[in-house]
DNA sequence: GTTAGCACTCAGGAGCGGCGAGTGCTAACA
DNA sequence: TGTTAGCACTCGCCGCTCCTGAGTGCTAAC
């Protein structure tokens, strides 16, 4: 059954209520404060329809009414309108963001600031991660006798680096051998191809160089396949401002939830849907047990058309999702426009 | 005035009491508890010394005595047993810290968690810093055309390296060039060296390749002065665990304070000595405003003679402190291996 | 269909008294 | 003189009751 118009007003109007002061919402404040033309007592009767079909809830007999989970997703979908920021929040924000950056963590970092600074929520935000990327170069700099650095290229263009350290001297003839080794049989090839069938095959191939090339190989797998998700987590705390968390246990059990990285980042990779620029959990849809009464809402950026990742905030289901959502399509587009000057070719 | 030993026996389990239980220790308690061989009556008399001395405060008329921060003073440098971890601990400990590690990343954010885990308090660790390091060498690869990567190399042995995008293609004849330069007139320098006069100069006397030096060297600098101190912080969650911070603004203050690694880095500055293994900050001893009645607990690790930093602990200022002590001597000892193992020449 | 009126519900806060842990003082004892 | 038992006193905490006020649902009138 489709929702009247008169009921969409009052919906609306009662979730952006509660939004606002955390308290249930009650037929006399509505009638009051929103200029709907109606009577508390026809408001009424529209509460305990809408309580029917599953969009509001009552904590008890005697106090107003809540949205349900039901009632916040079709807020979300249907009944939100897009909030602009104000002059002041943009001002802000093109400031902090108009620094040249140089190191991708002082990126995120501060990205993850701002947003919380905005939203005032806790932010997660994912380091921009590739996807079936391919192998462009390699190469190998000895840095000392028994020090080398191992540089990958893959062919979004993303550049990474590790130290290896040998347990004996390492020549420069080895290393040309690997590198050309390496130039000629490995190029072009993605995480999937290094079977170890092949793997053994080369190790064999290249006799007394065996060693140094195992170990360069396995850090290019690493670099190719990289599905250890890196994210960033600020502004935790913020979640005590809501009180929602006034509770200590309540307020603990979140926060030990981010504590932990892997949590958080495995909670990311379940948000899934990488085509959609905005994506909205609302509290049991994140499927994450130590969440109650929270929901994500995730932005997906992309650098190029190989590198992705995701910066969301996570905060109690009354949320304001509407300036929630403008604020992190807003820092979205910069974060993507700084990153591809950085990283992009 | 020096205490008597039977005051200092009491005064001993009197702290040891709170700390266990967090409430306000009375007379009879210790009476009953601790085998003085002394009624509450005397103990109360005692009780009363200790409290015009300064060792003790009583929260109201009726609860029993709490230690004030000179107490716990004293009783950090004079009373307080070495504790010994337990079998089970050690095991623990030893088990996760044998695995292989090759990103310093993942050893710093290891060890933060094992010292969470172990002492159930918030943890702090800094990145390894370097002091007055000289310059060894650098090395400028090509990686593409407008790409490049920079590693500098200094005398304590620390790599580092960063990616260098360029507007326009530089060939290998210009960075032949600036490597050379580099490799002959800055070896051995520190960061003191870089005077403004002397890097004009040197841009000069490079003409075309100006530009390029000027990033090179830019990097350069900054690796060798470093005091962007990072750090890593794990388990702030931990300190909700404690009915000091069951008050929610109390909780909000101190983790928005953890919330920023600013300030938490700028603290760790602050407890200096560099000479001693380790070191606490009682409550206001540690100069830092936003965290009042927290204790800090820092040790020192060193790689070689030139790579140093800190690990440490944050907690209520009724923190188990022979416990925390312990630990984090262990693990200290621990990380300088993994480390030296790691970085060292 | 809308609204006014009314009886009913119920969480939250204020007020109050009793409990008990703890103190300080005094007087007796070794 | 130091130690201890006894006792009056203090005061935070807990649980109880009562009251208030916001909010509901129903009914009857417009």
């Amino acid at each position: 059954m489709e929702l009247s118009q008169r009921k969409r007003m009052i919906l609306q109007a009662i979730i952006e209520d509660y939004i606002a002061t955390a308290e249930p919402v009650g037929s006399r404040n509505i009638a009051k404060n929103h200029d709907l033309g109606l009577s508390a007592a026809t408001i009424r009767n529209e509460m305990a329809d809408l309580e029917d079909m599953g969009y509001l809830e009552k904590p008890h007999t005697s106090a107003g009414r809540i949205p349900s989970e039901m009632g916040y997703r079709f807020y979300v979908d249907s009944l939100m309108q897009r909030y602009s920021l104000t002059a002041q929040d943009i001002a802000g924000l093109q400031n902090t963001l108009d620094r040249k950056y140089d190191q991708l963590e002082a990126v995120i970092s501060e990205i993850s600031d701002i947003i919380s600074k905005v939203t005032h929520y806790p932010t997660v935000v994912a380091f921009p991660k590739e996807n079936k990327s391919r192998l462009r170069s390699v190469k190998i700099v000895l840095v000392e006798e028994r020090l080398a650095l191992v540089v990958v290229v893959t062919d979004a263009g993303v550049v990474k680096n590790k130290q290896v350290r040998f347990s004996s001297a390492v020549d420069y003839s080895a290393i040309d051998a690997v590198s050309s080794f390496i130039s000629k049989n490995l190029t072009g090839l993605s995480a999937a191809d290094f079977t170890p069938a092949r793997m053994l095959l080369m190790y064999d191939a290249m006799g007394d160089y065996g060693e140094l090339l195992k170990v360069v190989v396995s850090f290019v797998m690493e670099c190719l396949s990289e599905d250890s998700a890196r994210v960033y987590i600020g502004g935790a705390s913020n979640i005590l401002n809501n009180p929602e968390f006034s509770d200590i246990d309540r307020a603990r059990e979140f926060l030990s939830f981010m504590d932990s990285r892997e949590n958080v980042s495995k909670m990311l990779s379940l948000m899934g849907n990488e085509t959609e620029d905005i994506s909205i959990k609302i509290g049991s849809e994140s499927g994450v047990d130590g969440m109650r009464d929270t929901s994500i809402v995730v932005a997906n950026y992309n650098v190029g058309d190989k590198l992705h990742g995701k910066i969301g905030i996570i905060g109690p289901t009354r949320m304001d999702y509407a300036r929630v959502v403008s604020s992190l399509e807003m820092i979205n587009d910069r974060l993507s426009e700084i990153l591809n000057r950085m990283l992009g070719q």
